[in-house]
DNA sequence: TCCCTTGCGTTCGTTTTTCGAACTCAGCTA
DNA sequence: TAGCTGAGTTCGAAAAACGAACGCAAGGGA
């Protein structure tokens, strides 16, 4: 079984960690999600090597997380990365990953931006909850079956 | 700039990405998640090649997200890899990946195990909420400052 | 005691990925 | 026509992953 066939287990859990566990997906998400949108632009901030960058990319037009968009500059066309709505939904990922970032992987540095709600300049942080109750969940709180 | 090097950037964000970013590494937290604790189980379940899955599990106790931990079987000492309190809060990341997954990568075919919460039996999803006011957030309601 | 089994890795030669520098190409611009 | 720029593509070298075989310590049984 190699790396690749967990994309198509059956399982919601191993198809998108399969996915975004590939390296330099979940940094390329990251820069999306701070703005950058040109291939320059990832190739000059994260310093991968192009031809990573292009297969990267690739597989998240693919699977619909991108989409490339027309734009005007100079008068010329191109074509810019932007999320699809099914790529903006990653964000409760990357602020996951921020949250425990904060908490276990921030010794007396701070972080390199801020995040704050724009109507109430709150903070952010991801949670788990339960869907009837509303209550916050640990692993603990959760029972694990196997589907029929 | 090697991708290896974000795991020392200044940002917290950055950090967690490059450590689970590599290959790996998050089907094996949600393996850790189900209830897999030793060597020949990762290894079974998995397939994993069995030098990448030593690499994978020294890197992971290293960062402290697992331990080491004695038991007896067959009158035998033995060791199997538990999380950690750091480890355990990881949770909500595979939780994000999971209701991800649940909402865009489930076509017609169920999920392989399912989630309820223990006290009410409601299911299970993650969400980005702010810290003040407890709205739930998108990308949008959010305010990125580059710190000072 | 000697041999077998088990769990947990380690080694090593082969195949994939990644790297990085150079190259290509299309569309302006001078 | 020549040059520039953004966006890739190509290709040889280095690193990572693969997988089958090996190592080893701790019992158990003969």
């Amino acid at each position: 079984m190699p790396y690749s066939s967990f994309a198509s287990m059956p399982c919601t859990l191993s198809r998108p960690a399969a996915l975004l566990g590939e390296r330099w997906t979940l940094l390329l998400l990251r820069q999306i999600f701070l703005g950058t949108r040109r291939f320059e632009d990832f190739q000059a901030t994260m310093d991968i090597s192009r031809s990573v960058l292009t297969d990267r990319l690739n597989v998240l037009l693919q699977e619909n997380v991108l989409k490339r968009v027309p734009y005007h500059e100079d008068g010329r066309t191109r074509h810019e990365y932007r999320l699809t709505e099914k790529g903006r939904d990653l964000y409760p990922v990357l602020m996951a990953l921020r949250t425990w970032g904060e908490r276990w992987m921030a010794p007396e540095e701070e972080e390199s931006f801020q995040l704050h709600h724009r109507d109430c300049g709150g903070g952010v942080r991801a949670k788990v909850e339960c869907t009837e109750c509303a209550a916050e969940l640990t692993a603990r709180d959760v029972q694990v079956t196997a589907r029929a």
